[in-house]
DNA sequence: CTAAAAACCATAAAATCCCATAAAATAATT
DNA sequence: AATTATTTTATGGGATTTTATGGTTTTTAG
């Protein structure tokens, strides 16, 4: 599975309208569903974004170890029901739900970013104030953190 | 994995466009993806370049935490949403993005630097100053040392 | 029958590919 | 060791394709 990353921003249409960014497309090419599924984030004011087969993933694993974990059962009811699959239309393109749009405070325009094995939507705004804070977060945590030393 | 070893200068033409120096390509000939992912360094003024394998390990580094894990949030924020991979044309060459250009203070000269499993891109004067900074704090905190200091 | 959704078409800007040449490094030959 | 030939790199510019984005028409569903 090929990785998100990076970010994107995007203009909506009247119609709610946007292009999924195209590298991130390219990390969907070989999924049996040409498209994407997106939930309310639980964390932040943003949407999630999985590929589908990341869906099925994950249904397997709270499947082998739900049973009896009450809090990840809540958890992965309320994903599972949140969820919306949305198809990418010839140009790469999903219309958003309006009830998402909300939740991320997203109008004319979002920012796709990379998560890795997911990525986020996010009003481009609010996006950049939240990466200021986990620059901080970060640098507060481990000053002297550096990318690569976090050996395999 | 082969190493990214010694220092290279090259030229950015109008478009940002450089060369990877043929010895890096040459450490990264035996990966999936044809080309590298670059990144803001945290630490210094400079672009920090990584293979692709390389930020995989990174995704199921993190990817263990799963979904509603808080705990690596921040740091998988910075480092995927900041990765832009990047991808060698027929000669060898990636266009660096403008933003990355602009942390570096780079225009139309970059020096590329081995870092092991990792390397640097520079502006050609702020390395050498760098360079010149770090050898002086080797020598306050160690006055025997002497290793280095004929500068090639 | 009407409203929403999906499919279709068009276009400007940006990214990518392609070819051509200069410079450097390596190999071969005397 | 010196010179020549050959390959590999680096670099430049133009042509072509992708991508994002807008609008219009057709289909679907209530």
């Amino acid at each position: 599975m090929s990785l998100f990353l990076s970010s994107y921003e995007n203009r909506l249409d009247t119609k709610g309208r946007v292009s999924v960014p195209a590298s991130f497309r390219a990390s969907l090419c070989n999924e049996t569903f040409a498209g994407v599924v997106l939930f309310r984030s639980f964390t932040n004011n943003c949407i999630e974004g999985f590929s589908m087969s990341r869906m099925e993933q994950m249904a397997t694993a709270t499947d082998n170890m739900g049973v009896f974990d009450s809090e990840l059962d809540d958890l992965s009811a309320m994903l599972f029901a949140d969820a919306r699959p949305l198809a990418f239309d010839v140009t790469g393109r999903i219309v958003v739900p309006a009830d998402l749009l909300a939740h991320a405070g997203i109008t004319d325009r979002a920012v796709f970013v990379g998560r890795g094995n997911s990525f986020q939507i996010w009003n481009p705004d609010a996006f950049r104030i939240a990466q200021e804070k986990s620059l901080q977060n970060l640098r507060a945590t481990r000053p002297n953190f550096k990318i690569g030393l976090t050996a395999k």
